[in-house]
Parts: structure tokens; C-alpha cells; sequence
DNA sequence: TAAAATGTTTAGACAAGACTAAACATGAGG
DNA sequence: CCTCATGTTTAGTCTTGTCTAAACATTTTA
């Protein structure tokens, strides 16, 4: 069983994949996790001993197949807390996350599929992130959603457009979108309604006016996932 | 802030009060937290310089006002979390403990009490064990219980009895209650309905059989508590 | 009341996880 | 292609909490 120390880093860890880094360095590691680098460094060398990272001297590090697992499941844990605590207890969003970060440490499968069950199966967090489902593999989205409603967090595709006009799509050509475009959503500025996004192709993030992303019909992709492996034991 | 470790001391030490231990042994701890004698005599060696308890060399441990506070406030959590998952979740009540070990150590007033309000503020856990408060007493119980359905863990005095006849109360007089006989109900044995009550005064314990214990007015006693302390930041 | 049994504490070691300071790779610029 | 800045790892120390073995109190028993 991992410590809560060790849940920390491989959940840094795969928050900075689904950034985008691939590779993930262990400066940048620490500063998510708040530790110095020298710490940091003695525990990705313990990861690496139990096979829930690969690291290569220098170079930086990934989840295996095992880490992201449980890495997964942490996300899940933390996110369906979220869920309970803003739902049932009232809390308002920006309040969970900290009481959600000693939550998810609890460690019984039993436990999170039953809040799961009493929750009705959310798909969303109360930020709009998706939830991992028991298998460890992010649920899929209603089908056409507008890219200013869509979740944070997983993979969308560009599958159509709402204005037709001529100088909406030479705009989007300008901004590199096209049908098939796959990207991320990362934030949704509550301000103004516009979103960043991370593009898949070139790994570049653009932030989006609010005029666009509710223009853009967007639909969950289902590429080979960088990060998410499937789970034997559970499958959904 | 207590850590997860010195927290299961903390509260298996007002266990053993509850259980009518005034001072504790260090073997007697260390069977309670599954540790050895010399780690338990450590932990007291820090426990008492941070003032949670208070330890004679040889002599046993007892909580301080501090200390005291701090494992009824663990009680709370564990109880109100026990509470949920078996109202809410569905588990059977004796499949919970396990998991309200690990969500006691959750340590936010504002998650507990707003857990609390969501229950409706319960007097008792699903094994009928009395839930501390926010200001770290017990709440009070509906005035006159039978003594078969009072609930564990908290002083009762005898206010009446049911059957008048002087068989009845001459069998009393032997047992050694009377009007006023302050009690702690320790065990409800689901097989037959007996129970086992410690007295207050000698301290002994003795058990009950379910005609005596069904024929006995009992109401909750209000005396300077033993183990527990008033709090000035947050009365109820 | 002295010896034996029991219970408690100290001594010394270890693991996990954190730190600082110092040594060591790596890639960028001259 | 060599130097230097940057980033990474190693070395050595600390704290918390655990253990075993040994020393030390206390209580029981003869």
C-alpha cells in the first residue's frame, strides 16, 4: 500500500501528464508537491524501486502502467469527494479541495464505489473535472456538447461548428482549428467565459474568446490514452 | 497538529477511561494500539511533553484537559463518519470500523459539524455508542430510558424502576442499586439481551440479565465529568 | 522480608521522508 | 569544443515512529 507521501507524488505526477509533460522533471515535480528537489529526487528513486515510475537518471520521469493506476484512483477518490462535499454538505466549490486532498487517501474500493453509487455516478466534479470511473479510465461525455459547457481535463475532437459564416471559419483556420482537431480544455475563466486550451498535435496552449468555444461542437476522443491503461480487474 | 499515529493513542487512552481505567497501563496501551511496551513508553515520554497526558514513571498515564479534548473530538469524527456510512452508504455496522478509523484522522471543525447537520445531528453511532458534541460532551439523552435501551458509553443514575414488587426491588438491594446508582452501560449482548454495567462509585463491573435490565428507569447523569472538559470556543 | 515474576523504561537500530550543502550531468553560448 | 549556468543527484543529518534486547522498578510469593 502506497503512504500518503507517495500518493502525493504519483498524483503530481499524472496532473502534470494530463498538462501535457510527457516527461516530467524533477524540479518541476517539486515545487507541485512542495518539496526541494533533493527530496524529491530520493523519492522518485523509491518509486522507481516499486515500478510505479521510470526514471532515467537526468532525463526526468513517467507513470507506468501500475503508478497510473493508482494514480488514477486517487483522482477518482478525490474528485467524487469533491462531489459529496458540495452536493450534501454545501460547500461552496473553491472550499473542498483541501479537505478532498486527505479524503482521497482513504484507500477502500469498497468505500469509493458506494459513494460513487450514493452520488448517482457523477461524470463532472464541481470544478467540471472529469471523474475516473472505477476502471480507472475517465467516463464518457453525452455526446456533442459545446466546447464552452465541456469538461476540463479529457480529450475532446472538434466535430462541428454553430455559425457557418465565412469569417468565423477563416478565424478559425487563423487560431489552427479545423473538424477533427483534438484538444484539452484546462480552464474556463469564470470572468469572461473563455477557455485555455491544450492543443494534442503540437502540445501549444491557446487561450480562447468565449465567441468561439460556444461556437465549437466538441465530442469526447477516444485515441489511445497517454496516461489511462485498462484495468483487468473492473472493467466498466 | 496531532499526527495519525499520536491521534490512535490519544483516543485508545479515553477508551480505556471510558472502560473505567482512571490510569492507564503502559501494557495495557500497547495492547489496545498493537505496539510493543517500549514504543508505547516512548510515545507517552512525547505525549507528556506536549501535554496531552499526564504520566507517573511506573505509575500509568491519564489525559489532561487538553489531551481529552482532542481524543473526544476524534470519538466525534469516528462515530458521526460510522453514521454515514451506514445510513448513507449502506454498509452493515459492523463492516464500518475499519474505515471510520481512517476518516477520523480528517481533522476540519467545518467538514465535522457540517457532517453532523447533514446526519441530523444523531445521539447515537449504529452500535449505540454515544456521539460527543462539537463542545466535546456527550449530548443528552431523551429523558428516562429504559436501562435495555440506553446507549453505551455514558453515565446513567437510576431514576425508577418498572416493577414495584418488593421481590424485584429486594433482588436489587442485593445487586446493590438503588435510586440514584450512577452506571455505564459497557456491552449490550445481542444474544439474550443482558448487559454489562460498571458501577460508578465502586468501579466494578457486573452484568445484567434482561429482565433486570428492561425493569430499570435510567436517565442520564450530569456530574462532574471525569474525562470530559468544557470548551470555551465552541459551546452548544 | 528477600527472591522471583511481572511490568516499565532505556539503549541502540532501522525505515520513511524531509532538509541543506556539495558534487555531478547536461545543454547553451561563446 | 570548451566553459558556465542550470538542473539533478548524492552525502550527511534530523524527526517520528517503530522494533528488540537489556536494565530497572514494583509487586507478589514464599
Amino acid at each position: 500500500m502506497p503512504t500518503v507521501s507517495v500518493e502525493n507524488y504519483l498524483k503530481a505526477i499524472l496532473y502534470l501528464h494530463e498538462e501535457g509533460t510527457a516527461q516530467v522533471s524533477t524540479t518541476e515535480l517539486a515545487v507541485r508537491v512542495k518539496a526541494t528537489p533533493a527530496s524529491t529526487s530520493a523519492m522518485l528513486k523509491r518509486l522507481g524501486e516499486r515500478n510505479w515510475v521510470e526514471h532515467k537518471r537526468y532525463r526526468g520521469v513517467r507513470l507506468t502502467e501500475e503508478g497510473a493506476r493508482i494514480a488514477m484512483d486517487i483522482l477518482r477518490r478525490h474528485r467524487l469527494w469533491e462531489c459529496f462535499l458540495v452536493d450534501h454538505l454545501g460547500f461552496d466549490w473553491d472550499e473542498v479541495h483541501e479537505i478532498a486532498e486527505e479524503l482521497e487517501h482513504i484507500d477502500s474500493r469498497d468505500l469509493t464505489n458506494r459513494l460513487d453509487a450514493f452520488l448517482g455516478f457523477p461524470k463532472l466534479d464541481p470544478h467540471g473535472d472529469a471523474i475516473p470511473g472505477p476502471n480507472g479510465r475517465f467516463r464518457s461525455v453525452a455526446a456533442r456538447t459545446l466546447l464552452s459547457e465541456a469538461p476540463k481535463g479529457l480529450e475532446l475532437v472538434v466535430v462541428g461548428v454553430v455559425d457557418g459564416r465565412d469569417t468565423f471559419l477563416r478565424h478559425l483556420g487563423v487560431l489552427g482549428i479545423a473538424l477533427g482537431t483534438r484538444l484539452t480544455l484546462q480552464t474556463r475563466h469564470a470572468f469572461d467565459g473563455s477557455v485555455k486550451v491544450r492543443f494534442s498535435s503540437a502540445g501549444d496552449v491557446q487561450t480562447l474568446s468565449p465567441s468561439v468555444a460556444s461556437r465549437l461542437w466538441v465530442d469526447q476522443s477516444n485515441p489511445e490514452p497517454i496516461i489511462v491503461f485498462p484495468d483487468p480487474d473492473d472493467p466498466l
